[in-house]
RNA sequence: GGCGCGUUGGUCAAGCGGUUAAGACACGGCCCUUUCACGGCUGUAACAGGGGUUCGAUUCCCCUACGCGUCACCA
């Protein structure tokens, strides 16, 4: 008994508070309503991947009414990146996805459960090492890495589990003699549980999105304190999210087989676990089958990849919630205009499995989004990106901001709005007959229509044609056109009697159309000429002439 | 290999013992229409395999197969 207090005192000698103090600074959260408190909590080893998006928009979610905030893992100073809190806060700011506490810089936190920094946290985590040390929970071992990999192929060599437990853990039973003398020589050491575990007993949880989940207890004397006194992801969950009131860990499922070791040190600490939603990963297929997106391999993988493309932020966020609960879509479809963050989300209508990223689904999505803005916002968003990515794209459309913003609003009809563009790369092509920096000139001319015809077409229009018309005396006057010409006037007659005619007003009006924009498909002619305006549209009529 | 998780059309997925097995994307057709788009209608296409339990299994249990994850002083 009192060999533990000794031991205690001996590893942790600077070690003055108790757990009891450290829980003070952590009053309980009031939750009147039952509102979640959730995190995210990465490690800034890189930037922001699609799964981690993923999860922190999922622990935004279900904390839409609760509590939501940032906790970094930087416990591995050997994979960390340089700017990574920055990139994640950003790149999550960027989808509208923000915290209510914690970290708001590489080196600035807001509220009061903090740090919110782990390499902050250390004294707190040598707090309650000392204390699982003085209960007999932990014990230091010295053995090296070496040493280690040895016994791991002696083990398998055995076939017996490889790890570090029962007669394998071979510091378990260092006296405390031994100990003192090894730190008198310097020696370094790491902290590890003393598992009370049996792999003969199970343990189980209620997954929130997995449900019952049952494992073999954890036997493995897992390290707890990292050489150089940092805790182990492990340790610092089980200290972190109870200090601050975490109420559901979402995380990804890879987690699922180290539950068991997570269960047992919230035993150990006597802490109440919290519940635990395990998310599955976003996959890609390749070759037919199965994987998950790999950030080295796959463009996609990496949020930047939808920003270049120009995917609408809110377009991405609309997808991964269709991923994240199927009835998404049919409540955005009773929704259509109901910002997205008014869905009631449910972690129990996640799916168990994984679901392969589609790009489609995504470009469709997007269209849908991006059809219900107003052409203002789509002016100002398709600029945004092109600034970035499109400078050329960028300075036209800069140029008479009102002339852009109405190429956007033609047919913008609340009803039935035209679905052309999903990303903002797409927005060069649209546009590029209304600006003649980005418009070859070329016009190619239907085959079945002669040189003779189409220059017939073209001059009489152009004497027919009258800016002031409206819409409907507009198509009136090309019709009008039609006979004289040899074309039918309308389609129906032209079908009845398709030897009678050269063609019918289809025809007449893809000739304008082609001569005024070069293509075959275009929205509503009539508002492109109004918008071209007099000048533009004779001088196109008389140029193809 | 051990331990888990998963498996409904090409993809995302409803379904929780009795259904003609929803819907969305993609694909095909038709309609609307001056083109395209939008919209409407419509078509092709699925319960991994084998055993049980049951009057009855896509739904419950077991086995097999396949896929994924994990077995670090990384998270």
């Amino acid at each position: 008994m009192d060999d533990k207090q000794a031991l205690a005192a001996l590893l942790f000698p600077h070690v003055t508070k108790t757990p009891e103090e450290i829980m003070q600074k952590y009053p309980r959260r009031v939750r009147e309503n039952g509102e979640k408190v959730t995190r995210f909590a990465p490690s800034p080893t890189g930037f922001l991947h699609i799964g981690g998006l993923f999860t922190a928009m999922v622990n935004r979610r279900v904390a839409a009414d609760g509590v939501c905030y940032l906790r970094i893992e930087d416990t591995d100073k050997k994979r960390e990146v340089a700017d990574g809190v920055t990139g994640i806060i950003d790149g999550l700011h960027s989808f509208g996805i923000d915290f209510d506490e914690g970290m708001t810089g590489p080196q600035s936190e807001t509220g009061e459960y903090g740090p919110y920094l782990q390499s902050k946290r250390k004294e707190i985590y040598q707090v309650f090492a000392k204390s699982l040390v003085e209960k007999g929970f932990a014990y230091p071992c010295f053995c090296t890495e070496e040493a280690l990999a040895q016994q791991r192929a002696e083990q398998e060599a055995q076939k017996q589990n490889p790890g570090y437990y029962g007669r394998w853990a071979a510091c378990r039973e260092l006296t405390l003699e031994d100990i003192k003398a090894r730190l008198e020589r310097g020696e370094p050491f790491v902290l590890r549980l003393r598992s009370p575990g049996r792999p003969d007993h199970k343990c189980s949880f209620k997954d929130a999105v997995k449900g019952k989940i049952e494992m073999p207890e954890n036997e493995q004397d897992i390290v707890l304190l990292k050489r150089d006194g940092i805790p182990t992801y492990h340790f610092a969950h089980a200290v972190d999210d109870t200090l601050m009131g975490t109420t559901h860990v979402i995380r990804g499922d890879e987690w699922i087989s180290s539950a068991p070791v997570h269960l047992q040190l919230f035993y150990v600490l006597g802490f109440k676990p919290p519940v635990y939603a395990h998310v599955s990963p976003i996959m890609k297929e390749e070759d037919g089958g199965k994987r998950k997106l790999s950030k080295r391999k796959d463009p996609e993988a990496s949020v930047e990849y939808y920003r270049q493309e120009g995917y609408p932020a809110a377009s991405v966020i609309e997808y991964l919630l269709t991923i994240a609960n199927s009835n998404f879509e049919d409540w955005r479809k009773a929704n259509p205009k109901a910002d997205n963050r008014e869905f009631p989300f449910k972690l129990s209508a996640m799916s168990r499995s994984g679901a392969l990223f589609d790009l489609k689904k995504l470009n469709d999505v997007s269209k849908n989004v991006i059809s219900v803005m107003p052409a203002k916002e789509v002016f100002a968003l398709a600029a945004g990106w092109a600034r970035e990515y499109d400078p050329p794209l960028f300075e036209l459309l800069s140029r008479d901001k009102a002339f852009a913003t109405a190429i956007f609003d033609i047919d913008r009809t609340p009803v039935k709005p035209r679905k052309d563009i999903g990303k903002w790369s797409d927005v060069r092509d649209y546009v590029s007959y209304f600006y003649d920096e980005l418009w070859d000139r070329q016009r190619p001319m239907p085959e079945n229509l002669s040189k003779e015809d189409v220059r017939a077409v073209l001059s009489a229009y152009l004497d027919a044609y009258n800016p002031a018309h409206s819409k409907d005396e507009w198509f009136a006057a090309i019709k009008d056109l039609c006979e004289p010409l040899g074309f039918a006037r309308e389609v129906k007659e032209y079908k009845k009697n398709p030897d009678g005619y050269k063609g019918h007003v289809g025809d007449v009006s893809s000739i304008l159309r082609i001569a005024v924009t070069g293509r075959k498909n275009t929205p509503d002619l009539y508002a492109i000429m109004q918008l071209l305006g007099e000048e533009q549209v004779r001088q196109r009529l008389s140029e193809c002439l």
